[in-house]
DNA sequence: TGGTTATTTAACCAAGAGGTTTATTACAAA
DNA sequence: TTTGTAATAAACCTCTTGGTTAAATAACCA
């Protein structure tokens, strides 16, 4: 998954991930402090970390043997905008506009059975 | 991967997966239709779909031997909303209150406007 | 009945994800 | 220089994902 969208909805897709994101929402901080509300290892937690950075969602610095970590929210911005090209689909008048419209669809259904939904059959 | 959130977030993760919602949102159609801009093999994509489907992100119908999927955006207002928790993070504004604040009030207006819009009206 | 079309299931495979434990690196403090 | 702490890397394991081909299912059509 090359692009950026697919790997972080990739990397939104883990809980352990998501809960990481909300810690750094209330500010930058270590490894260990990230780590330290889950049961598993170190190890996966830094590896979890390594999914994020590539995502492009935090950002490590360097302090002495810390490696502070910090939220991005781009990558976040660029997901947001693609949901919400969906908007209509769940608006609720929308909605009402979708079911009025496969009604229509439905009655010319009962017409003109032979030459729907074929292959190109468009909207 | 038991939480809605997270497999919808996973759904999404995959741009064949992005591209059928995109198919989606012009309107239902069959398997067939929506396979044919892929050059994988039908259980390909038969299996991306009850990807999509266990997400909640489209719901199939039966009509004769076509099976014509539907999309279902629920579950897409939920990955939204998700989102929207870090909005501050990504715009400039949110860095004062008082922009804030604002940014709250506009984002109410937008909501409150649902009765009003028409089809082509585009967010 | 048999044949065609639409779609799913089954069996398989390669690669990736997410976890473990055991080193190893990097730095601070003593 | 040694010891302790923070974090990553390596090696390994298991389960999942995303693809394949071939077979099965389901419905229409002649």
């Amino acid at each position: 998954m090359h692009d950026q969208i697919s790997s972080t909805f990739s990397a939104l897709a883990d809980p352990t991930r998501r809960a990481i994101l909300a810690r750094l929402a209330l500010g930058e901080t270590s490894v260990t402090d990230l780590a330290s509300p889950f049961e598993m290892s170190m190890p996966a937690i830094s590896r979890h970390l390594k999914v994020l950075e590539r995502a492009g969602l935090i950002a490590r610095g360097r302090e002495a043997q810390w490696r502070p970590c910090k939220l991005k929210a781009e990558p976040l911005k660029q997901a947001a905008d693609w949901l919400d090209e969906y908007r209509r689909f769940w608006d609720e008048s929308f909605d009402r506009l979708g079911e009025y419209l496969q009604e229509l669809q439905a009655k010319e259904k009962k017409r003109g059975r032979k030459e729907e939904l074929k292959p190109t059959s468009g909207e």
